[in-house]
RNA sequence: GGCGGCGUACCCAAGUGGUUAAGGGAGAGGUCUGCAAAACCUCGAUGCAGCGGUUCGAAUCCGCUCGCCGCCUCCA
């Protein structure tokens, strides 16, 4: 079975065969730098994250962009509320962006361009658009005239007339078209300004994403994605500027990742209902975030609840656990299970099916943790070597997991490590003499400061719970 | 007002016409263990919001009803 994937523009799944045959061309709408990026955000390129590691799991060559937008009215403000420079702002957020990227375990994209350093590019776009007609200039602001693109709202399935019918904001009387958006706006004192053939001023927000995606990736490119909300109107404008300044489409696949919901609501700034992944990180592992993501289907709305993330940490220590049983159990490793990752091909292939992946690495641990306990320490390497390629190519194999675990822990200064060596040691002590009520007293109070003991054929191990 | 989505066990969540409705978490019983823990085994929806319909056959298609959400405006 070939990959097929949801293709918004379409409305279904379609097969997926990239423009050239074993390279994928996939830019990513990223953040707007005015402020910490939340898990809303996370949710998102978390999936791009995955369709990433698991098309180049695939076979393929991946060419995966992602913008900063690093100007807009909402970075400005934020300047001016601060009295620092937007330069001052958007590296910082740049940089926190970053960290909290490494800190998730995204891989990162070959390419992160920033609008502010494609302006020739956005204007030469604006100046073919307007070549053809479909911008108009209003004092120094420019737009982009809706009505000369025959295909617009094609994405998102919105009809022009029933857009304007139903439009329930103030609209700017100089425009043509209510639907009409900017593409150029003239500059306001104190706003970070740039030459153009309109006069001084900046770009709309549309219009750096068709002029970064063309310069990166060609057009038409293989895959666009996004979070659902920018369906409309970011992406049904990327598609008006970059067709009618090409004549040729902009991307042949639509992907959009389904919202990140609190309450049945969805996450964001504005509702103040987020977590910022930061707040999260201090509380939960990465890996864990991870599962509680890969656990639904990307497409689909995911209600968050930190009950959510601590079910997906359990989960998550569960493989890890087996991992690490494996890792000690095997001792030379064997290329992957042929008829395993073909399951797993077969899941990921409809349309990135991570919950049924998933399933089947669960199914994987069960069956090799039989195979330990029934001490058949033969004819499983493979096995777990396609269980660790299972896990890689879904982001989960972050090595050191548990013993990150045990580090957040050991941070709380609850005990030390060589502590509850002791401890352990005393209470061996007391079990070789057969005192059974000492060593149990021993084993519930490291319990009740979240240590687990483990009497293993090994010796005596401890986890954090 | 227009357009779209969702409602599956105690919780999370796959499955969108056809053998026994994945998987995880929690729970119960069991094996192992000094006792535990972990792991493994077994048990958990004769039913998929409700009601009607189409069909040899529906969670899956159609209609209506109820509940929730999203987009139409900046938004991952």
């Amino acid at each position: 079975m070939a990959l097929k994937i949801f293709n918004t523009l379409a409305n279904e799944k379609e097969p997926f065969t990239p423009l050239v045959p074993g390279k994928v061309r996939m830019y990513v709408c990223g953040v707007t730098v005015y402020d910490s990026a939340h898990i809303g955000h996370a949710r998102s390129f978390f999936t791009f994250d995955v369709i990433y590691r698991y098309l180049k799991f695939a076979g393929f060559e991946v060419d995966y962009v992602r913008n900063f937008t690093d100007v807009d009215d909402k970075i400005i403000k934020k300047a001016n509320d601060e009295g620092v420079s937007c330069d001052a702002v958007t590296s910082r957020y740049i940089e926190e962006f970053a960290q909290d990227g490494a800190s998730l375990g995204w891989l990162p994209p070959a390419s992160e361009p920033r609008a502010t350093a494609h302006m020739a590019e956005i204007i030469a776009i604006i100046e073919k658009l307007e070549a053809k007609g479909l911008a108009y200039q209003v004092d120094g602001d420019m737009y982009y005239a809706v009505s000369g693109f025959a295909d617009y709202g094609k994405l998102s399935r919105k009809k022009i007339d029933e857009l304007e019918a139903g439009a329930r904001v103030e609209v700017d009387q100089r425009k043509r078209s209510p639907l009409d958006f900017a593409l150029w706006k003239a500059s306001k004192p104190g706003e970070p300004t740039w030459e153009s053939p309109w006069g001084p001023g900046r770009p709309g927000w549309h219009i750096e994403c068709s002029a970064m995606s063309t310069k990166y990736l060609g057009q038409p490119f293989d895959i666009h994605g996004g979070g659902r909300d920018l369906i409309f109107p970011h992406h049904e404008n990327e598609i008006a500027q970059s067709e009618g300044a090409y004549g040729q489409p902009l991307a042949r696949y639509w992907i959009h990742a389904g919202f990140l919901n609190i309450n049945q609501e969805k996450m964001s700034k504005s509702l103040g209902n987020f977590f910022t992944i930061r707040d999260i990180l201090s509380e939960f592992d990465a890996v864990a975030l991870r599962h509680f993501f890969l656990a639904s289907h990307y497409r689909n709305p995911l209600d968050f609840s930190k009950d959510g993330l601590d079910e997906a940490s359990r989960a998550a220590d569960r493989i890890f656990d087996t991992i690490e049983r494996l890792a000690k159990a095997v001792k030379t490793p064997a290329p992957p299970d042929a008829g395993l990752l073909d399951s797993f091909r077969q899941e990921m292939d409809d349309d990135f099916n991570s919950p049924r992946a998933l399933a089947l690495i669960f199914d994987e641990v069960r069956g090799l943790n039989k195979l330990l306990d029934e001490k058949k320490a033969k004819g499983f390497e493979a096995r777990y070597g396609a269980l660790r390629a299972m896990c890689d190519a879904l982001g989960l194999l972050q090595e050191g997991y548990l013993e990150r675990k045990k580090q957040r822990w050991l941070k709380k200064g609850i005990l030390t490590e060589s502590a509850i060596g002791a401890l352990i040691g005393q209470r061996n002590q007391a079990r070789q003499a057969k005192n059974w009520p000492e060593a149990d007293r021993i084993r519930d109070e490291l319990n009740r400061q979240g240590v687990a003991i483990e009497d293993t054929p090994e010796g005596t191990i401890w986890k954090v719970r």
